[in-house]
DNA sequence: CTAGAACATGAGCACTGCTCACGTTAGTGG
DNA sequence: CCACTAACGTGAGCAGTGCTCATGTTCTAG
């Protein structure tokens, strides 16, 4: 009794083994599911068709469709931040053009290898307070960005620079929802659109 | 027989008096229960006993829910259209930054005073080709929008143009929604930023 | 060994988008 | 005025969805 009726969230994370395979093959296939037939005609039954897991488990481990979607976004999100802190932390940027490079580029690896990555980056649309409660996505991510910029380029760690990099970070994501739309390897052009946007508005911000 | 199958489209256009009255009774509806339940939780059911029209005429206009929607951002985009034409060919500005001016203010007037606009605008996510077959929404505003800035900043009206206009439309939609999404009434401050950015970027690009 | 926690299952409920067969009204040529 | 066609009106009901819950099975700590 007494399940965890909260919206869009997890229910129970699992602890034995098998069924953290499950819940593993759950979001696979999820992201597979996501890829083939888009946000809105994705089918619980059918994810759990393709775990080959029964509807019912799926229900155990979240609280509804956002939720399972939701749990695939958090775990993008944490692939892509791990990856783009690596790569700052080896190749030390001295600015904010390096920033911009890197965390763009990352983006772009990510859209073309990860399944189902471009449908749900860090949270669908119309479904936020994914990441952190109280926090749309995009704002989760540019608090974890913000600390990151700041270490690595000496711009103080003030409101502004919040406010920067939230303005940034949602540029970013529209653009390249744009440059992939446009062309499913991401049109070179809009790409590089984009960063010119991100440098236009930092340097005048920042600078 | 034979009724129209091409998902989110119109079916007929009301050519009667009466008719024509349930139509746009099923837009305002369509507006109203946006506005109150968001996207994903509204219901063509809801929608129909709004507008005090049975279901099935409702399915005679529109082919599809996503139709429905589509219908009402079509009809905002419009009235957005026609009301910046009007203050640009009224107020004459002679530069870009008078554009971005005129552009912005007119769509938080219109975040502020129709109902539902928030929610659509000119067309939800994932719903795609809406106003023009062919073209997904922003690039048919952009068009329109494209157009307009050529004649007024006598910028040469090329390919280079028609990406800038692309590019900072799409920014602006984000920024604008995350104003909105920060403060009902538009936070002032994201406005700002977002003015700011297509500032950076428009006179880095096109000056 | 055993109590209780964690996990597994799928028929079925409440609800959705949407259809279609049939009835009603509006408009027009004679 | 009528008769006739096209436009309009209607809502029970179908196919399919998200999700539950009663019942059973497996794991693991003491």
């Amino acid at each position: 009794m007494n399940q965890d009726r909260t919206p869009g969230t997890l229910r129970k994370l699992p602890v034995q083994k098998r069924s953290l395979e499950r819940f593993e093959r759950l979001l696979d296939a999820c992201a597979q599911v996501l890829d083939e037939v888009g946000y809105a005609a994705l089918t619980t039954k059918e994810v759990a068709r393709r775990a080959e897991v029964p509807i019912g488990t799926l229900y155990q481990f979240f609280s509804d469709r956002e939720g399972l979607i939701g749990a695939l976004a958090a775990r993008n999100l944490e692939s892509y931040l791990g990856r783009v802190t690596d790569r700052l932390e080896r190749e030390a940027p001295d600015g904010i053009i390096g920033v911009v490079e890197v965390t763009v580029d990352e983006y772009v690896t990510m859209r073309r290898s990860i399944t189902g990555f471009g449908v749900v980056d860090f949270g669908a649309v119309g479904q936020d307070h994914v990441l952190e409660p109280h926090l749309d996505n995009n704002t989760a991510v540019a608090g974890r960005l913000r600390a990151l910029t700041a270490s690595l380029t000496g711009v103080e760690d003030d409101t502004d620079l919040e406010i920067a990099v939230r303005v940034a970070l949602e540029c970013a994501d529209t653009l390249l929802q744009l440059a992939f739309r446009t062309d499913p390897q991401g049109d070179p052009q809009l790409i590089a659109e984009c960063k010119r946007v991100l440098n236009s508005y930092l340097s005048d911000r920042l600078g």
